[in-house]
Parts: structure tokens; C-alpha cells; sequence
DNA sequence: CGAACTTTATGAAGCGTTTCATTCCGATGC
DNA sequence: GCATCGGAATGAAACGCTTCATAAAGTTCG
């Protein structure tokens, strides 16, 4: 048996393998991957034919540790059964591909430690940047973040004192476009259901919808507030409000696309309480169920797309130049009107 | 101002840093963090202490250049919008951790050119092991897997010459649990809805109903293909259902959730199709607005998090023991009975 | 033809770890 | 008090790449 065409110390070949195979210096193969304009046609192709014919493939720890950074960029997010959270990955993913990069994703689960975890092994790594989609809960808000030297951009989440560059959604305006589309449709008495209201976000939705409501001669709005943001949640406050009995409402906000559809399915089943007809209701959200229920949900869409775009933008901007100063992109929800509350336009 | 208490060199500290504050030999520092046994008592409290000053945070790319490897596990998978693969990501990373290891995620987002590229990536950074989970579509049969040296693990998807370890699902199986549920539920006029049929998963669900079928006296079976296997593929499906006349079918196994879901909320409207009095319905994948469409659908379950749980643990064996002999776990779906075929039991 | 450039190739130094043969030092036993 | 022994600490070599000052090879032009 021959040798195997492979490295001389039985791993997996080195550049100086390839160096060796192709007679030239070990310099030059690493022009050829990474300067390859100054190389030469004849000795770029011979380095090629062996890097080829080696399956030699390089090293990207050794890499990074010559050049001091790495082209990866690591996204930390909450929650991957979330598809906010998958949006926002892959609107990042799309920006940092265009900028040579590659993004990596680890998934917190919605757990505190993994997410910690998840954000010293990037830093670890020598990720070129990461992105960080924590969950707006208690837990997220009290975390240290140990990122103090990899740029590093908040998603969905506001540093306190703009330690951070970020990206985040205006709650209210999603609570204003809600409401404002009931009121349109003429509905003047108004449920506002979603909770705990501790959650930043279920308070500052149910801001803007007061703040429209209030706006509106003679509309009223109600709150019940639910222990989560879940399908069964949203069934019990569908009992909630059937026990105040037919009429009461004339139409419900939901916090999220669960709830809302947690409430369809129990409402209209009863009289007096058919969706759209007698009760329109809006998610929030936008999240794929909420298009595929059998009764579609109008939902305020959050942008996670674009945010994951933004973020990867602004990680590139300080990746680019250290120096730039950290600053906040509030992005605005819109609404997707769809049968829960417009009834069958839509169809055929 | 006094010199930051930081690198010598400007940049981040490094274990020579340490070393250097702490009084001790570079070797030391590594001992302290890798094999604390080796170190006194208090020699270790001294390191530990000067790590925490200079917020030191050990460099894997060094790290794993000098070991040779990493801890790091990546793993590829198709989609991270279908909830099937983020079980399996979930599923892979609770072994993964177990074992002291890091699953990094990238989405190929449908896309064989990313898929490639993600494989590359992992490759090049020298993870310890890569768990591969393509689309079972042409798009990743014809995949040339370049991870000829990587230990790596197929998902949902069998090596041709057994060139990897594996696990895949019985979807003969799962298409007989659907066939025998519904037989068994007294329906005798199935159809199956789905396709394209050169889908190895569709096409052995199929199989699996006609085993079934044809052993049941007086049962009949009729196949309708489909463009895909979305939401619209089932709403068209539905529009044939319904020109052939209410009592041809009496129920309709679907090749998944999203065609059963397409299916229900067009039959249901029909007179002569309610679902399930008039036909009932099954569906395939539990995807997670199976449960939560207002009529939840029966479906047979991907075992998503088992064969996460099960590719980490084959990748381990042959991380620990390269030598370990290729093999191909199967593993059975089971069916989840929910009101698309059984009616009102599960409701108050 | 040779000087003056320009382009191309070279190879040693350095990146921050781990590893391990070697040295150091304190404790033990006689 | 001294030789012996073993655990603790040491520090140089190696991992595979990039970089860059320098050398070699071409090219141009008088």
C-alpha cells in the first residue's frame, strides 16, 4: 500500500501539506485562498489541483486566531419554537450572507442559563459580532450581559443605559393599529385580553390601544388580564367574557395570535357570539397559525424580518468601526386584516 | 491614568496575562481551568482571582487549534420555520449538553447552495461532530456530503451505502396508524391526499395506508396527488373531495397537518362534508397548530425530539470511538387522536 | 545590455492555547 | 541531618494559519 495522499503527520492535510504537494511556499497557498489575485494563473491552478486532490480543507480555528477575529457571527435567541425568533434569525442571516459572514444560532429555550451559556461560548469563539433576541421577560432584563468586548446588538429589547446597540418594536403603535382597525369597522366596545401586564410588551400594546380608544367618542375598552400569552389562557378568558353575557363586547384585542385563537374557538361556538359577527377579534403577532386557523387572524404583524435585518445592520456598522455610537431602531408593526375581523370579503 | 488593567498587548488578556498577574506559570493557568486537581488550593484561588479581574475569557480558536478539536457540535438543518426540525435541534442539544458539548445551529432555509455552504462551515471550523438534517427532497438526495473526515450523522434521511449513521422514521408505519385508526373508527371509504409522490416520505405513507387497507374486507382507497404538501394543496384537494359528492369518502388521510388543516376548513363548510361526522380527517407531522386549529387535528406525530435525542447519541459513539460501525436507527411515529376524527369526546 | 522598477514567491515570526518532560520544593523516613 | 520521594509548578514546543519584510524573477526602457 502507498502512503495515503493525505498529511504527513496522518491527520487531516495542513497547508503545508498542499505547500508541499505543490512546490511552492507555504505563503502562496494561503494567497491563493485568500489573495488570489496575487498569484499567478499557473501557480494558483497547481496549488488548486492540490488543494483539490489533498480534500484539503482549512482550518478555521487556526485561522482565527492568526487574524484575531473569525467571519462568524453568533445569534443568541430565546426561543426557536418561536417563529418571531426564526424571522429575526433568518432577516439577520440574509444581511451578515451579503457581508461574507456566517451567522450560527443557539437556541436559550427559554432558559436563563442556557442563555448565558450561549452567550460565553460566542464570546469564547472569537465571533466577529452577536446578536441577541432575549425573551422580554424579568429574566432577560436582569441578565448581566458578559459581552463586554464582541460588539454585540439587542433584539426585541432595550439596553438600559444604550450599553448596547438595539433594535426594537413600538409596542404601542401595534396596540394603536389594532384598535384603530375595530374602530373603523365600527366596534365601539372593546376587550383588551393578554398578560401577565408586567411583560413590557402586553403593558405598552395596551397602551396604545387606551390611548386610541380614549380618542374615540363613546368607545369603551375593558381589560382581563391572563397569567400567559397561551392558547388555554385565551380559552378562559373566552368564558370570561361570555359570562358577562351577549352584547357586552363588540369586539376583543388580543395580546397574541394563541390567545386570539384560543378565544375564537370557544366564542364562536356560542350564540351572540360569533366571529366576526358579533365579536371581531385581532391576535398579535403574525405568527404562521394565525393565517392557517379556520377562521384567518387579523394580527398585528411584528416586523421580525426586518428586525433581524436591522440588527445584523447595525452589528456590521460596529464591526466596521468600533467607534460608532450605539443607538436604537424602533421599528414599526402593521396589520394584517384577515376574516376574524372583516367576516368573508376575503373568501372566494 | 494607569494602565488598564487589561492585555499588555492591548487587546483582549490572555492566559500570559494572567500567568503574569497571578504570578504563575502560563501552565498553571491552563491547569487551573482544565484540570483544577492539579493545582493547590490557593495557587487556584490566585488565578482565579486575577481571571476574574482581567475578565479574562479563554480563547476556544486557540483552544481547539492546540487540541486539535472542538467541543462544539454544528448542526445543519433544512428548516427552522417547520417545528419538526427545531424538535430535532432540541432534542440533539439536550444529549449534546449532557455530554459537555455545544450544538451551533444553521438553516439551510430550503436551500440546497446554503445547506453546502453550512456543511463547509462546520467542516472548516474543525466541530467535533456535525448532525445533518436535509429536506427529503431530490434537492438533498443528489447532496454530495464533503464531511468526509467530520464524524456526522444523517437525519430523517438514509446514506446510500450506509456511508453515515442515521435516523430515520417508519413512514410506512405512521401511514398504517392512520389507515388502522380510522378503520377501526369504522370508516371504509378512505382517500389519501398528498404528494408529490416521488417524496419518499409521501410515498411510503401511502404504502403504509394500502398495507392497511387492502387487509381490511370491504375497505377502498383512492389517491389524490398533490402539487405539495401546503395549506392550498389542501384546500384544492378539497375542491375535487367535493365534485366527486358528499358519501363517496368518508374520511381522508392527509401527507400533512397543512393539507388536513386546507382540507377541514374547506370541507367543513360543505354540506355533507362535516368533518369528522361526515368525513373525518388525519393529518401528519404534529406541527404545532395541529392542536390549535379550531378543530384539532388527528395526526400521526414525528418523533422530532427522539430523533434529535437519538442522532446525538449515535454522533457521540463515534466521537468517543471513531471505529464504531455505521448503523441506521428506526424509529416509529405514533398517532395523536384529536377531534378531526373522533368528534366532541375531548371537549368540557 | 543593464539599470530601475514591478510583480511574484518566500519563509520566519506570531497568534493563544495545550501538553508534557523537566525542575522545584516540601514532607517523610531513617 | 540527609537522602528520597511525590506532588506542584514550570516553560518550551507544537497546533495551522496569516502576515510581511525580503528575495527572486520578470519587465520596461534608455
Amino acid at each position: 500500500m502507498a502512503a495515503q495522499p493525505r498529511s504527513s503527520s496522518g491527520g487531516r492535510p495542513s497547508m503545508a501539506d498542499v505547500a508541499a504537494h505543490a512546490q511552492v511556499a507555504i505563503g502562496t497557498v494561503s494567497n491563493v485562498l485568500n489573495n488570489p489575485e496575487k498569484v499567478t494563473e499557473k501557480t494558483r491552478r497547481r496549488v488548486q489541483a492540490s488543494i483539490a486532490e489533498l480534500g484539503f480543507v482549512r482550518n478555521d480555528a487556526a485561522r482565527s486566531l492568526a487574524v484575531g477575529t473569525s467571519n462568524a457571527v453568533g445569534l443568541v435567541v430565546a426561543d426557536l419554537g418561536n417563529s418571531f425568533f426564526v424571522d429575526i434569525a433568518r432577516g439577520a442571516e440574509s444581511v451578515l450572507r451579503r457581508h461574507g459572514l456566517n451567522g450560527m444560532i443557539t437556541d436559550s429555550d427559554i432558559d436563563r442559563d442556557k442563555e448565558v451559556r450561549n452567550l460565553e461560548l460566542f464570546e469564547a469563539s472569537r465571533v466577529a459580532g452577536i446578536i441577541f433576541a432575549p425573551l422580554d421577560t424579568p429574566l432577560a432584563r436582569s441578565a448581566t450581559l458578559p459581552a463586554a468586548t464582541t460588539p454585540l446588538v439587542l433584539v426585541n429589547y432595550e439596553s438600559p443605559h444604550l450599553a448596547y446597540a438595539g433594535v426594537i418594536v413600538d409596542e404601542h403603535h401595534g396596540g394603536e393599529l389594532a384598535a384603530r382597525h375595530l374602530l373603523a369597522l365600527g366596534r365601539r366596545r372593546i376587550a383588551f385580553v393578554g398578560g401577565p401586564l408586567f411583560l413590557t410588551a402586553v403593558r405598552e400594546r395596551r397602551e396604545g390601544v387606551i390611548r386610541a380608544v380614549s380618542e374615540t367618542p363613546g368607545a369603551t375598552l375593558d381589560t382581563i388580564e391572563t397569567g400567559g400569552l397561551d392558547l388555554q389562557h385565551g380559552r378562559q378568558a373566552a368564558h370570561e367574557l361570555i359570562a358577562q353575557g351577549p352584547g357586552r363586547f363588540d369586539a376583543v384585542i388580543a395580546a397574541s395570535d394563541l390567545i386570539a385563537i384560543g378565544l375564537i374557538q370557544i366564542l364562536d361556538e356560542m350564540p351572540g357570539f360569533r366571529v366576526p359577527q358579533d365579536v371581531a377579534v385581532t391576535g398579535y403577532d403574525d405568527n404562521h397559525f394565525a393565517s392557517e386557523s379556520a377562521i384567518p387572524v387579523t394580527t398585528v404583524a411584528q416586523p421580525g424580518h426586518e428586525m433581524g435585518r436591522t440588527a445584523a445592520e447595525l452589528l456590521m456598522q460596529r464591526i466596521n468601526d468600533p467607534q460608532t455610537p450605539n443607538r436604537t431602531v424602533v421599528l414599526r408593526p402593521h396589520l394584517i386584516a384577515r376574516r376574524s375581523t372583516l367576516g368573508d370579503v376575503w373568501r372566494h
